[in-house]
DNA sequence: ACGCGTCTTGACCATTTGATCAAGAATGAA
DNA sequence: TTCATTCTTGATCAAATGGTCAAGACGCGT
């Protein structure tokens, strides 16, 4: 769980410009090595800050994992929260798609860091799965459902589709080591996103 | 990558069991903590064996690692191996998929251990990576884009397709804890095969 | 029962690493 | 400029951890 709220919000300019200096740092290392993976010298390297300084500004390693972790989750949701169930299904579900693998593309590390912390049982982020984000995942899923009873698209079981979403789009960033090896490249953002808008949402267009 | 060749073939009674003991307390706590979050100690404990028994069957804890990681890779590939271009794509495919998800479900662990050594940037499988599994999936993109131009299946690009079915199939072991979280409760495993299927095929088969 | 090779372990070591602290340097409001 | 507050860091500590080793226990073919 994600314990003590948030740092107290800084005072100083300095403040300001090294907490946001040691959290881009951190999501990088964290997201590289996982939370026992990483040293806090690692992170104070990558910001060129000493050992001590960064614990002045976070007072143990796990804040500053707790710290990058709730910032990143904030982010993670916006997407899906845009879902409207008044506009056309099919674009907003390819709207969604798109910005997920946008999100897997510019920023992978952010998606491996959650992964990295869910693959691990959550020990962070527990409550936010059970609380906000059920929430928010059951509102959704309403909206498909509506979509169907209005025959707007096909009979479809919208929680494993919300994963299929997820996953999918997710592996870019997760997996990009394996992707690249095996089309031996980077693959094409826009290429991705045709294939993948075509692989999940054919199946839901009514003929 | 891994490194020394597997251990010299177990000679004694002993040592075949001991070395299963090991392996199997190994993929356990491997896929909980990762690499760097296990101690020798925690599978020593989990195995009942001391610590300095475990590194007298295997020197190092690298090579644990190695053994459990080289064990579950060889299992991992053989339903693919087995999508078969004579037959029906739709039973074919749903086949592979069904064989997945049955992994996913039986042994969630192996496939935590692969997500996570893929995501901290595939130390050990490299060259497993860029060697026989992209060979493998080459193999098997002409499969489906034999299917294609027969005029079996709906057009698709092959690799992200792949990728589709690897990521939705693994997302319910690797993020169970997730899922298990938004659904409140173990996901069934016929409800799951039956979704995923829809999801992902449905949109291939010719109307 | 013997004896050799296998197996087991308590004690120990070196290194890594998260965290502390006191002392000094920089900052900025008055 | 002044000086209280904020910031920085070298030195250091304690705990955790991977790995070693010598000595002894045990298994098993003869």
């Amino acid at each position: 769980m994600i314990k003590d709220k948030a740092q107290p919000a800084a005072k100083t300019r300095i403040q300001s410009e090294n907490r946001d200096l040691i959290l881009k740092a951190a999501l990088d290392v964290f997201s590289s090595h996982g939370f026992r993976g990483t040293t806090v010298d690692q992170i104070a390297e990558k910001c060129q800050l000493s050992k001590p300084n960064l614990l002045y500004y976070f007072r143990r390693k796990e804040d500053i994992y707790a710290a990058v972790l709730e910032h990143t989750l904030t982010e993670w949701l916006v997407p899906l929260r845009k879902l409207d169930i008044t506009a056309d299904p099919i674009s907003e579900l390819t709207r969604y798609i798109e910005a997920k693998l946008d999100m897997s593309f510019s920023n992978p590390a952010a998606s491996r860091l959650f992964a990295n912390e869910i693959l691990h049982g959550a020990p962070h982020v527990g409550k936010f799965l059970k609380g906000p984000l059920r929430d928010l995942v059951e509102a959704k899923a309403h909206v498909i459902n509506a979509w169907i009873k209005a025959g707007k698209i096909r009979v479809i079981e919208p929680y494993h589709f919300i994963f299929a979403m997820w996953s999918v789009t997710q592996h870019y960033a997760d997996f990009s080591v394996q992707v690249e090896s095996l089309i031996n490249g980077q693959p094409n953002l826009d290429t991705t996103k045709s294939a993948v808008v075509e692989i999940l949402l054919r199946g839901l267009v009514i003929k």
